[in-house]
DNA sequence: TTGCACTATGTCGAAAATCGTATTATAGTA
DNA sequence: TACTATAATACGATTTTCGACATAGTGCAA
């Protein structure tokens, strides 16, 4: 069964695509009729526009909380070794932690760059201990405490 | 004159907000009368939440863009090294330059990282060559090449 | 070129959600 | 207990969303 696609005519974002993300990267709850009046065409166009971008991964329109009213008052970036025929075990392992929230494939000393988030060094001590240290294929691991975000910015399109 | 402030009786999160936040981080465009229904509230004690929750900075409703979509086909983290007098200066710099979107000031042997989003190496190693490289202050600088994201999750909250 | 198939956009009315005002409830405090 | 300020509710007017259908546009092949 030959599978349908979405946007098959025109596979990049033309200037609708960047209107609708540049009206909603700041606001994602901008009306779509606001954003259909600013660009010039129907709200039913915006509608299929943000479903297509959505479904092909472009954009996406989430909630995003602030870690530390949240409770998770230490951040930090990890970088771990790993022992390359064991790495798909090591990611998969990393993967299924909760407390990681972001896994980079890297160039470098390090092959994998990952996030986590925990409520308090202690927590942060016990993840490395029973949980990071346990992974089998782990050679090196370097953590970098996050002592404050200066800037932050998600919405780059500009 | 007087601030007045929101929420002043419970500065915390309390169930409602964590509702309000499982809600909508994996959508933000979920109608406030679903949420309202779930969580045996009214409409309106949603919405004046979700606004008190984004003017206290603790949730955002955004519209992430994909940055390889967008045309961001280089991205790679900079830790860059500081003289410590200077650290204001270069995070100002730092801060100015639209090639990057965060910046934290960290533990290790550097203060600053950084990640940056360029559409070409080529427009990476200019960035380097022509903004980084020449802003005062800066000893040394460690490029990690993001090579393929393995895991990213901005609705941690569970 | 013409016609075909497919995708994108537009039209429009019903249903749903949002918004603002006024009212009621609740918690902290004197 | 009464007072004050905040939070939640009730509710109708307005706006937005949604879906079905119609129209337009593009790529492709005869």
């Amino acid at each position: 069964m030959e599978e349908t696609f979405r946007r098959s005519l025109y596979p990049d974002l033309d200037d609708i695509d960047y209107g609708i993300i540049r009206a909603l990267q700041g606001n994602a709850r901008l009306p779509f009729t606001q954003i259909a009046k600013d660009l010039g065409v129907t709200e039913k166009t915006i509608r299929m526009r943000v479903q297509q971008l959505q479904d092909e991964g472009a954009l996406s329109l989430v909630g995003i909380v602030n870690p530390v009213k949240a409770g998770f008052h230490v951040q930090a970036m990890i970088q771990v070794a790993v022992d390359a025929e064991k790495l798909d075990d090591v990611v998969a392992a990393l993967t299924d932690t909760v407390e990681i929230r972001l896994i980079v494939l890297t160039s470098g000393e390090y092959q994998l760059f990952t996030q986590v988030l925990v409520t308090s060094n202690e927590e942060l001590s016990q993840f490395l201990l029973k949980k990071l240290h346990k992974i089998p294929g782990i050679s090196k691991t370097n953590v970098i405490n996050e002592l404050k975000i200066l800037k932050s910015k998600y919405n780059f399109i500009r």
